[in-house]
DNA sequence: GAAACACCTTAACGGCAGTCAGGGCCAATT
DNA sequence: AATTGGCCCTGACTGCCGTTAAGGTGTTTC
C-alpha cells in the first residue's frame, strides 16, 4: 500500500502489459531496472504539456487521464487509461516533450520507466522494438476509431458505445458499472455533463437504466443497433 | 510518367520521407528493394478495410485519403496524405489488417514497400526501428491534435485552422490555395459540405475570401485569433 | 446536526449543424 | 447549341448541444 519495492505479483502484472507481453520474467526485471512502483493520490499531476518526456508510465492500479487544457480553463480529455496500460511512450520517440497533461483520476500505483534505460534495451533487444511498435500501432488504431466515432456518431451513440464497452455481453440483458464519474465520461466522449444527462435520459427510452454508476441494459442487442456498433466489415469472412 | 523504374531523383525524394529521413542513400536503395514506383489514377482504391496489411506506401506524388465507410454509404475521412508522406505502416505492426480504406484523390505516384522486406531490415538495422517508432509517434501526436480540435473547436474554427495550415505566413495578409476540393475538406474536418459553405460565409465577415480553391486572408492574425490557434504552452519558455 | 461540498439533474433559450430540396456556374461531351 | 455532370451555394426546417441558472441528493467535515 505504501510506495514500495516491486513484489513478484507486480512483475507478473507488468509482464501482462503491452510492451512486455509474454516477455521472459528476467527480461522484465532487467528492463524495469531500479524503477519502484509509487502510489499517487487522485488529482496528482504526473506531467504537463511541454514537460521533457524522458520516461513513460505503467499502471499497476488506478486510472490516469491524458488531457489538454485550453487557455479559458476548459479541459479536453484525450484518453483515460486503467490498470495494465502504459502511456507516455510516444512522446519519448517524437518531440521529446509531452503534448498533453496527465492526471491521476483514481488513486493509482505506477511504475515510471526511464527513457534512457529503455533505449539501451531497445538497441540490444530486437524483440522489444517490435513490441513497442505493436503497442504504438494498436494505440494508433484506437485513435482512428475515436476519430471516426466522434465524427460520425451522435453523442447519444457514443455514450451507448462507451457503456457497451464496459461489458463483454453481446445480447440479452446485463448490468454493469461506469468506470469513472459522469463528468469524466462526458469529457471523454466530447460533450458537456448536461448533455450527458440528457443523452442518458434518451437512452432510458431504449431500455438503459442508470443509477449512480450502476447501469442496467435491458436488451444489449437493441442498444448495439442504436449505436450502430457493427462488427467491422462482416462482408469479409 | 508511366510506371517506371526508380529515378535517382526519386531516391532523393524517398530519402526525405519519414522512416528514411537522412538515411544513407545506399540504405534507402536496399530497403526499397525491387519496389517500383507506380502511377495511380484518381479514385483508385489502394486497399480496403480488412485487407491483409502486408505492405505500406510512400507517396512520391499526388494525394491519398484514408477513410472508413459506414453501412449507409457515408464516408469518414481519417487522414489525407500528400507528397512525401507514408501511410499504412501501423497496420503492419498491429492487427495485420488495414482498419481503413485508402483511395487516391489526386493522381499519384506511389512506392509500395513490402512488409517482410521491411521486417528483415528492421532486425538488422537498429536505426530503422527508431525511425519507425519516431514516425509512429509523430502520427500519434497528430491524432491527438485532431481529436482535441474536433472536440473543442467549432466547425468554423476547424475550417479556419485548416486554411491557416496551408500557409506559413503568421501575420499580415496572404493568398493561398485549398489543397483539394471542398467536399473532401468538409469530410476531413468532420462536417457536411453544406455546413462548410455556411462556415466559409461566416469567415467572410472576418476577412477571408474564397473563390474556388483560391483563398485570400486579409488579416492572418485576426483569423488565428478567431481559431484560437495559440502556440502550445506559451507559458513555458 | 448543520454546513459545505461533490456529483448529478432539470429547465429555458439561443445558435448552429444536419437534412432535404433547389438552383447556379463551368467544363466536357454530344 | 444543348445536355450532362461535377462542384458549390442557399434556403427552410428540425433537433440537439452549449450556456446559464437553479435545485436536488448523498457524503464528508467540523
Amino acid at each position: 500500500m505504501p510506495s514500495s519495492i516491486l513484489k513478484p505479483d507486480d512483475i507478473d502484472k507488468i509482464a501482462a502489459i503491452g510492451p512486455f507481453a509474454d516477455m521472459p520474467r528476467e527480461d522484465v526485471e532487467v528492463l524495469i531496472g531500479a524503477a519502484k512502483p509509487r502510489q499517487f493520490a487522485r488529482h496528482s499531476l504526473l506531467f504537463s504539456q511541454g514537460d521533457p518526456a524522458d520516461s513513460f508510465f505503467v499502471i499497476l492500479e488506478g486510472k490516469v487521464k491524458l488531457f489538454t487544457a485550453t487557455e479559458d480553463g476548459d479541459e479536453n480529455v484525450v484518453s483515460v487509461f486503467g490498470e495494465g496500460r502504459s502511456f507516455g511512450e510516444a512522446a519519448m520517440f517524437a518531440s521529446g516533450r509531452f503534448p498533453v497533461n496527465a492526471e491521476v483520476v483514481e488513486d493509482a500505483c505506477l511504475v515510471r520507466i526511464m527513457g534512457d534505460h529503455l533505449f539501451l534495451h531497445l538497441s540490444e533487444n530486437k524483440e522489444l522494438a517490435f513490441r513497442m511498435l505493436a503497442v504504438m500501432a494498436r494505440r494508433h488504431r484506437q485513435f482512428q476509431k475515436d476519430i471516426t466515432d466522434i465524427k460520425s456518431k451522435t453523442p447519444g451513440q457514443r455514450l451507448g458505445g462507451f457503456i457497451l464497452a464496459q461489458t463483454d455481453v453481446k445480447s440479452g440483458s446485463v448490468s454493469t458499472m461506469l468506470p469513472f464519474d459522469k463528468a469524466l465520461i462526458a469529457a471523454r466522449i466530447g460533450i458537456k455533463p448536461e448533455s450527458l444527462s440528457r443523452a442518458l435520459a434518451r437512452l432510458r427510452d431504449i431500455g438503459v437504466d442508470c443509477q449512480g454508476r450502476d447501469v442496467h441494459i435491458e436488451d444489449v442487442q437493441r442498444l448495439r443497433e442504436f449505436c450502430e456498433e457493427t462488427e467491422p466489415h462482416p462482408s469479409h469472412r
